[in-house]
Formats: structure tokens, C-alpha cells, sequence
DNA sequence: GCCAACGTTGGC
DNA sequence: GCCAACGTTGGC
């Protein structure tokens, strides 16, 4: 744990399709890159090594969260913003200024029972985090405590 | 596959 | 800087 600032949580999505919470688990752990939005850009940076990120997956059947990772690197240039042969190139970005950023993430854990985004929807208190919201496609979002708490607590009843 | 909601682009 | 057009996300 650091000093003077207290551990932070995340939601990151990702579609299991392309990558999922058991590629993590057998991959041990992976770059984050890809991020192509300045919020989610400005979320990634903010990140500190140990923070605890939520694993959710998106554009699938099931949506939601399917485990727990870890921030093992702090953000630094994503490189697929300078490869010309990558869906994610960036030709306006350079060595000096590059304009995105990646994190690397550990696996912790794959949830025994995944939250759904329609639990999350219906409970009374998970209800307020922002991947409920309709409309909001933010790849990378903070998850208050009191949320991430709930999200940990196994033996909180869905 | 539909389409609402949102972000980005670019002409003016 | 406005805003229409377009592209993308992602639940359903």
C-alpha cells in the first residue's frame, strides 16, 4: 500500500471475445493499450501501481464484471500509436509527444460468480456506478470505494 | 442486426 | 468556435 493516497479501483472493459478475464488468468499479465479516448486516456494516467481494476466485459451476451486485476505498471506510451501496420496507429503522435498511453495489468482473481450489468442495474446501491448509465461507452472508469467494496464483499447477495 | 448515445472530424 | 456529418460503442 502507498502513502498519501488511497488505493484507488477502476473499471476497465474489454470484450471477452478479444480479450478476456481468463486470457488475463493464463496470460498472468497484459498490456493495457488501445485506449483511444482522452477521458479513458486521462483515467489511465491517473492510475498507481497496486490500484485494483475491475475486469468488465462488454459486447457480449452477458455483460459484466468477471474479475479483479492489478495495476503492475503506471501508465507510459502505448506503442501501438506508433505502429503504422496497427489498428491503433497514431500518425500524428511522436517519440517526444506521444498521445496515448498504456498500463500493464496483473491477474488477482476471476470472480466466482460474475456481476452482470443487470445485477449491477438492479441493485439498490451498485445502481449509481457509472457503467449502469445508459449511453456511456467509457472504456476506463473509476470505481468509487464504497462500490469496489460491494463488488469485493462475497458475501454481498445479488 | 438495430439503433441510441456519444465522440470526432472538418468545412465554414 | 459552431455544428452537421460521420464513425463507434455497446446494450438489447
Amino acid at each position: 500500500m502507498r502513502l498519501n493516497r488511497e488505493h484507488c479501483f477502476w473499471l476497465l472493459k474489454t470484450e471477452p471475445g478479444t480479450f478476456s478475464i481468463d486470457d488475463l488468468r493464463r496470460k498472468r499479465k497484459e498490456r493495457w493499450d488501445g485506449v483511444r479516448n482522452y477521458q479513458a486516456r486521462n483515467f489511465l494516467r491517473a492510475m498507481k501501481r497496486g490500484d485494483q481494476v475491475f475486469v468488465y466485459h462488454s459486447s457480449t451476451k452477458e455483460p459484466g464484471v468477471f474479475g479483479v486485476g492489478e495495476v503492475a505498471r503506471e501508465a507510459y506510451p502505448d506503442p501501438t500509436q506508433y505502429d503504422p501496420e496497427s489498428l491503433y496507429y497514431e500518425p500524428k503522435a511522436t517519440r517526444d509527444n506521444p498521445r496515448w498511453f498504456a498500463v500493464d495489468i496483473a491477474f488477482v482473481k476471476k470472480l466466482q460468480n460474475p456481476i452482470l450489468l443487470s445485477q449491477i442495474k438492479n441493485h439498490q446501491k451498485l445502481g449509481s456506478m457509472i457503467v449502469a448509465k445508459r449511453g456511456v461507452r467509457l472504456s476506463v472508469q473509476p470505481v468509487s470505494p464504497r462500490h469496489a467494496r460491494l463488488l469485493l464483499n462475497k458475501r454481498c447477495s445479488f
